[in-house]
DNA sequence: TGTATTTAAGACAAAAGAGTCTTAAATATT
DNA sequence: AATATTTAAGACTCTTTTGTCTTAAATACA
């Protein structure tokens, strides 16, 4: 899979987040039930965030997470470099140490720019993107139906 | 990752084995020590390439494996699915199950040009076309330098 | 026939990813 | 102050992937 699990989960939050009105703290728990995902699993992932900056949390009765800054100036790439790393866009195909233009593996060109198209769409699309057009169109958030854009 | 690290390993023993005459039975054990690769662990693997076709193998005495077909007509993505499966291919990127144009993630259309273009370059790129590519500009094929082309 | 060489098959172990659970710390409310 | 709510932190388990090892089967050759 192009992103892990973890990442997915934490994508999956951000939008939920993303189409909430800025500001206002979102509880972990209620979250997890509406998108379906282990309420501790996915506290662990969105610990990561908020330690990475893109999330801020509070502790206590209305407690929750928020985006730390506006959904339309958080990028796709940013939540995946938080979680996943930048392997996927530096790594090369081949998994060679140090691949690289000047001892590069037979696979480095072709992949260089298909690398390229994945980095250009994590890199253009934003949070605020993803909800809009999740809310306007009612896209699935959720695996099970539980879940409502509002 | 993109790619399994079986899945890479299989790549590479196919490049090796497209770069060398066909007909040629080559031992695995001596393509693990040229690669750096495990021995047990890529028997494995070229275990389930033979499984599926793309290769042959021959036991006893100056046995070994050889691709099936000319690599000409081996595309890497026959390797991928081969070890892989075809996951890449179809799976959603937000890992929900029935994502489809009927039922739409967020990252649907995203993800689905980023899909076609890596698709695309699987399809398009043939271990003939990788092989000599290699060879004529002696790129690299094992992490350690013991690999030459010849 | 016997032996060495090689892949086949499968048990086993180690590492990484995914997921669960418990306790601690912070905060709001009564 | 006491209690309920919520995130933080970390131990723990389960699953998948990766990697190792042993034994069996096929083959060549002396």
């Amino acid at each position: 899979m192009l992103i892990s699990k973890s990442c997915v989960y934490g994508l999956r939050a951000s939008l939920f987040l993303a189409s909430k009105k800025n500001g206002e703290y979102i509880s972990i728990r209620d979250m997890s039930e509406k998108l379906g995902i282990s309420f501790h699993f996915l506290t662990k992932i969105l610990q990561q965030l908020t330690a990475y900056g893109l999330m801020e949390s509070y502790k206590g009765p209305n407690g929750g997470v928020r985006l730390s800054k506006p959904a339309g100036d958080i990028k796709f790439i940013e939540i995946v470099v938080a979680i996943d790393g930048d392997d996927l866009l530096n790594e090369c195909v081949l998994n060679l140490p140090g691949c690289g233009s000047d001892t590069p593996c037979p696979l480095h060109e072709s992949w260089s720019k298909t690398r390229e198209s994945i980095k250009a769409m994590l890199e253009n699309t934003s949070l605020e993107y993803l909800a809009k057009e999740g809310k306007n169109k009612n896209l699935r958030l959720s695996e099970v139906g539980n879940f409502d854009w509002e």
